[in-house]
DNA sequence: GCAATAGTTCGGCACTCTTGAACTAATGAA
DNA sequence: TTCATTAGTTCAAGAGTGCCGAACTATTGC
């Protein structure tokens, strides 16, 4: 829990990182629940209910270092946030392209209120 | 060479597995060849130079089996069409939306002419 | 200090990617 | 028909990666 996170330039962000991050159920699960909280959000709270812990935690590094959410340390607890906003900039489109999609097709993610 | 093709019909194509297909980059250049031919094209052609053919083959079986492309065998070549269409009406500007982040951030899959 | 909470790290099994070698199928020439 | 060529598939194996339980670390609060 001592090592600094990581997080890549927006140069360094890569479209197969991405793809590949968002092609895992549950990493996917989880950014839809990022999304529709509009809020850093800790990673027990948007992860899938009885993922144990060490999946997590293998998922959000995998999330992190393909650039999709940054994550802060607050106290015990790690908070995370999307990077949408950046990478919607580097690859316009895509990320809500795919929310989209989700959201058609996949149950609804959490029953929370819409990202504002 | 004898046992027909699978393809998945459209209600049975999931948003993962689109993913999970594109977002290995030998899979996305294909992807981008035949988007760009806007035509049936053979495997060897579609293929990046120089790999080998049972990586070739492998991964037009993840392409199909995601339900990207669909194979059929014209003598002794197997030529491959984008099921683009079929797949928007699925899942409405996700696989555009992939192609113009491609086209954004690599290089050009082919210096051939856009898809019509 | 001790217990509880929140994540991380490690070890191992399973699955995937990639590739060479061997094989099958269709085509064309002799 | 036979043979060679072309195009792709199947198999097996090594390297790499993902997922999970178990053990560990760090912070908080009593």
């Amino acid at each position: 829990m001592q090592r600094p996170f990581v997080h890549p330039a927006l140069e360094d962000i890569t479209l197969e990182s991405v793809l590949y991050a968002l092609a895992d159920p549950t990493r996917l699960a989880i950014i839809r629940k990022l999304a529709s909280r509009g809020c850093p959000t800790n990673c027990q709270t948007a992860a899938p209910d009885n993922l144990p812990k060490s999946t997590q935690s293998h998922h959000y590094q995998v999330l992190r270092e393909a650039g999709l959410i940054r994550s802060e340390r607050r106290g015990t607890e790690v908070v995370n946030t999307l990077r949408c906003g950046e990478i919607d900039g580097k690859f316009p489109g895509l990320v809500p392209a795919i929310m989209k999609a989700a959201s058609l097709s996949l149950p609804d993610c959490d029953g929370g209120k819409p990202a504002a």
